[in-house]
DNA sequence: AATGAAGGCAACCGCAGAAGG
DNA sequence: GCCTTCTGCGGTTGCCTTCAT
């Protein structure tokens, strides 16, 4: 295209705008319009290119601009339609009325990314990665955890959870270790079914998630971890979207259920485990099936609180 | 209390496409 | 059809704040 910079310009001035530029590009585009970006700053009196007025006025001074956190609602619009539309941030942006672009791509880049990485999936794809030593470290803290845990077995647990203050108390930890195991096992699931068609190498990653999985190592790993009353459902991550080429990948529908479970049940979101205090234990799914990740205000996000430094995952310590 | 690391965000850079002459 | 200008977009950087040691 071979357009010079526009802000090769000597002497204008860049970094962060001060009030006083606010005020003059506010006061210039109420009364004016913007009209041409080239022409603007010297009409408006401002010692700044068109570009970075144009930035400024978009991204921060346009008076329809939304501030603050986002909601749960528009991270799961985001999540949704980033896994449709890729990078395209103005897209994105154009669902999400009061965000900019930049707001979002921010948003992207510093949590839903690193959440989705931490999950073990990919975040352009957002599908499980296959290369099982990116999700190496989660499985090691997982199982530690379990480790940790492990003196409170879940079925001795709730055994002895029927009345009572304290009895209470241990049904919410044995719910909780419940969780967790249920969490390292579908982490350790995906990786052995991706292992499945992949290289030797990943096979013994996948025997080795198997045993990170089973408690101790001595468990199991294909079988069900059983629970006083019944027992926890084999769990998935949430995409559980097969296609037909083998594919998962991450579903964001608000119709489809994040924490299905393979019987038809839902895990439980965190938030609600300590309903379970007040509900009857037993039944890892039936107690809050209702909650889905569309339709459930306590969490948008697939596992967000898988993760080790979450607040839930730091209770259990 | 001091210091370094990490996180979060605003702003800049450069490319690409649209529009106009 | 070609060239120049303008605008929009996505990637990246750098500064400021917060957190951990």
């Amino acid at each position: 295209m071979g357009r010079s910079p526009c802000c090769d310009e000597s002497g204008l001035k860049k970094g962060p705008w001060t009030p006083e530029e606010d005020e003059k590009l506010l006061q210039y585009i109420q009364k004016n319009g913007h009209g041409s970006w080239r022409t603007l700053p010297r009409l408006a009196g401002l010692n700044r290119c068109g570009k970075s007025c144009r930035l400024r006025w978009t991204n921060y001074l346009r008076p329809d601009i939304k501030r603050g956190k986002f909601s749960q609602e528009e991270e799961q619009t985001i999540l949704h339609l980033h896994s449709i539309l890729g990078n395209k941030w103005s897209a994105i942006a154009t669902h999400l009325p009061g965000r900019t672009d930049n707001e979002i791509k921010n948003f992207w880049n510093t949590h839903l990314k690193k959440r989705l990485i931490q999950m073990g999936f990919d975040p352009m794809t957002h599908r499980p990665r296959t290369d099982f030593f990116a999700a190496l470290p989660q499985l090691i803290a997982l199982a530690a955890l379990r480790d940790q845990l492990g003196a409170a077995d879940p079925a001795s647990a709730q055994l002895h959870a029927g009345a009572g203050g304290a009895g209470v108390d241990v049904t919410i930890q044995a719910a909780k270790l419940q969780y967790l195991q249920c969490l390292l096992q579908s982490a350790a699931t995906t990786i052995a079914s991706t292992a499945a068609v992949g290289s030797a190498l990943d096979a013994e990653a996948a025997a080795l998630a198997g045993a990170l999985c089973s408690p101790q190592g001595t468990h199991d790993s294909t079988a069900p971890v059983s629970a006083a009353g019944g027992q926890l459902p084999s769990c998935t991550f949430p995409e559980a979207a097969v296609s037909s080429d083998g594919n998962q990948s991450l579903s964001y529908g608000a119709d489809v259920d994040m924490f299905a479970c393979h019987d038809g049940g839902s895990l439980p979101p965190l938030t609600d485990l300590s309903d379970a205090a007040n509900n009857p234990p037993g039944d890892g799914c039936s107690a809050t099936a209702s909650s889905s990740f569309g339709g459930g205000a306590s969490s948008p996000l697939p596992w967000p609180e898988f993760f080790p430094d979450d607040p839930f995952i730091t209770d259990f310590l």
